[in-house]
DNA sequence: ATGTCGATTTGCT
DNA sequence: GCAAATCGACATA
């Protein structure tokens, strides 16, 4: 089942994160389908959270998405490399985000290595977009429609999950501590960061 | 107009 | 374990 914009409309952004735990993404690029299951995120807050892009509830050409509609992507260039995908979450004006850090390759295996040319397949968020071929130019696009080449469906449901703080996010003082990372225990999947 | 820096990954030592 | 890669967003002027 595909998960609507009434679901990605929650504005508590830390509960979704968790709840994310268990869902599949499924990308459509070309003719390659392919497929995981998310085993890791992390929670993004731009109201009051210092590690968010729009962070104090700031407007800019790249935030605005955030203050948009729920369910939509928000794809983003990190360190002038790697392709970061989030999910727009929450209601309209509520600058809330959630970040896909880790997958458990589901489908398409063998595309996703040839796009990896790795066996590192999706255990991180800057992978997981290259084997899913995820890049800006999803930016903005919508994940609830069913035409949507990119979409999040209902899959399975893990009970031992680990809450810890977020990754790389050191620069944002007090708010680095917040436990707004979320991740399936004993996942191989999960991304090595710890 | 220019300088700083990153929600990471990779390869080399 | 460390540092390079690589570029656009943002702040400052």
């Amino acid at each position: 089942m595909i998960l609507t914009a009434d679901y990605f409309g929650d504005d508590d952004v830390v509960t979704l994160a968790r709840d994310l735990l268990g869902k599949k993404i499924v990308s459509r690029s070309g003719n390659h389908l392919t497929s995981g299951i998310i085993v890791e995120t992390e929670a993004y807050s731009g109201a009051s959270d210092r590690a968010s892009h729009a962070f104090p509830n700031k407007i800019t050409p790249r935030t605005k998405v955030m203050f948009g509609p729920p369910g939509v992507a928000y794809v983003y260039l990190c360190y002038g490399i790697h392709h970061l995908f989030n999910i727009v979450v929450s209601q309209p004006g509520t600058a809330n985000a959630i970040l896909v850090r880790a997958l458990e390759p589901l489908e398409g295996l063998e595309v996703m290595r040839q796009r990896r040319n790795s066996h590192q397949l999706t255990n991180g968020p800057g992978k997981l977009s290259s084997a899913l071929a995820i890049t800006t130019a999803d930016n903005k696009t919508s994940l609830v429609d069913n035409a949507s080449t990119i979409q999040i469906h209902s899959h399975t449901t893990y009970h031992d999950i680990v809450v810890s703080k977020r990754v790389g996010v050191e620069y944002a003082k007090e708010d680095a501590l917040l436990p707004w990372r979320f991740y399936v225990r004993n996942n191989k999947w999960v991304s090595k960061f710890d």
